[in-house]
DNA sequence: CGTACATCCGTACTATTACACGGATATCAT
DNA sequence: ATGATATCCGTGTAATAGTACGGATGTACG
């Protein structure tokens, strides 16, 4: 058997404190689904966008981040789909917002902190 | 031209705004490749569980995980090569540790909320 | 000194995902 | 009504990433 794990724990005390502070698959799946989501430059863009207006419709969230249409139609799509953002249609432009239930303080300092801790050189 | 934006903003003056608040391509990029790496359920639950202990080896964080060594071998892998855990060979067994650089409050706070934001019905 | 074990690494397979294209829908202007 | 515009959506394709397998490496133990 190559592929066996330890037969015995090697530390059961550390073993067990981390069994506690690990969180489920389930959980961890949605975790992950979440941030998959943010973890793309158009998508987590588009959140740092919509972060500074109230809303913005498809064709000018496309120009502010110099993407296609259809780019930003698509991950905006996502997003909605997720329940990050909320779109309201008005005459044939459709307007994006940040969702009501979005942490907006807690994502937004999260995010340009690990943006911090990304960037090794350029800090300001 | 089915595919070309719009030649006028439809929000001028938002659109000011949301290009001021965008990050770069380039920093999205990165903030994306750290966010997918802990897009992940298995490397997101060896955080958790190495945010509760100061070190363990492989084989104990696989059992703790119950994913195969080969499993947590490979996800502790990439995240050691992205500078998010250490390690340190004792004899044959290799401890594992949350980086110092590793921002613990901040990630394992922002983490737990985003989870409860995930999770829809079951809030504790 | 040789056997067993913990872990790593390269390779191949499979699944997931992003993106572009074409057409569809609905709305406004003429 | 007819044409043009803003956006959506389904489909296909190409790139990407996760998983499993086999062997390689180095260490402890008898």
């Amino acid at each position: 058997m190559p592929e066996v794990p330890h037969d015995h724990p090697v530390d059961l005390e550390r073993l067990e404190a981390a069994r506690q502070s690990v969180i489920t698959s389930d959980d961890a799946g949605r975790l992950a689904g979440l941030l998959g989501l943010i973890a793309d430059p158009v998508r987590s863009r588009l959140l740092f966008a919509l972060s500074g207006v109230e809303r913005l419709c498809v064709g000018d969230l496309a120009l502010a981040l110099e993407v296609t249409d259809d780019a930003a139609s698509y991950a905006l799509r996502m997003l909605r789909t997720a329940g990050l953002v909320t779109f309201r249609k008005e005459g044939r432009v459709v307007y994006y917002s940040l969702a009501a239930s979005f942490p907006h303080p807690l994502l937004e300092h999260c995010l340009r902190q690990l943006l911090s801790v990304a960037a090794p050189e350029d800090d300001r």
